[in-house]
DNA sequence: GCTGACAATCAGGGCTGCTGACGATCCGCT
DNA sequence: AGCGGATCGTCAGCAGCCCTGATTGTCAGC
């Protein structure tokens, strides 16, 4: 951990500070979420899987914006926990239905608590009024679609 | 490429906002700067540079909040690219003075105003005033010390 | 001088995400 | 019927990024 010096010349690079505003989120969302087992990226895939059931694994890492590959490692890890179960579909024999155990369920709801509280804390140092626009400034941009041009 | 679907679940969540955001942000620089043959990392690095002379690569590397072996990587690539060079310092043998070419001046002046434009067109769908307090808000949750405890 | 601290370097590993290939399955077409 | 192309999950392998730990050279206090 080196120290957090910073001359004009970075904080006012967007770059430095979404990586850096990034980082720190996500240490405070490790920490946040170690007592229940689980991170960020795993809380998000439970958090996906419980608004719509059935789910694939496609859709479901479509929605996360991850590959398909990244999100097999993704379930293999919370399935060995058992927070989710995979079932082959009976419509279509080449998906895997992923559904939430009990378990999983409980998990969910007690670490999006958590993880709330946790986003609290981390925009304490805004005025409320910032905090919310921060957050729909951040919408607008990852809503945008992409100019490929440019 | 996945598609970009997102329900409420995910986009009110601050960690797939500032990752996502982050990511574009990358892809975009990356693209912007190719023409310069580097990266954002490395005109970071570049500014920095440019600030104050001489700095050690520790001090580089504090500065950018980074490992001292990651600055070690960086600085080969650059300079073989000739943007930069290592000199032992004179007073303390033990430290390299990094400072940059003539090309490496050039370069970052140039692809500083690349960034710049850069950055522009991708606040561009938000409004200016919403685009200011973007970055005012970030600014204040990196330069916001560290809670150790929570 | 010796000892402890520090700067740069290097080897190695962890984490994350991708590409490319494969087997199983589905679907349209003939 | 059955063939061909597309789709889903899986795996092996690779790349980027960053760290830890050990090594070498150097400094500074005693």
């Amino acid at each position: 951990m080196t120290g957090e010096s910073s001359s004009e010349v970075l904080t006012s690079r967007l770059g430095y500070l979404l990586k850096h505003a990034y980082l720190r989120l996500t240490e405070a969302s490790t920490q946040a979420l170690a007592p229940f087992g689980i991170d960020g990226r795993e809380l998000a895939v439970l958090a996906v899987l419980a608004t719509q059931y059935p789910l694939s694994q496609l859709e479901a890492a479509g929605r996360l914006g991850i590959d398909r590959t990244t999100m097999v490692a993704l379930l293999d890890t919370l399935e060995t926990k058992g927070l989710v179960e995979r079932h082959r579909s009976a419509q279509d024999r080449r998906r895997n239905t992923v559904q939430l155990t009990p378990t999983g369920q409980d998990c969910l709801r007690r670490a999006e608590q958590a993880r709330e509280e946790m986003e609290q804390r981390f925009l304490a140092p805004l005025p409320p009024s910032d905090a919310d626009r921060l957050i729909h400034a951040l919408q607008t941009i990852v809503t945008t679609p992409k100019n490929p041009g440019l």
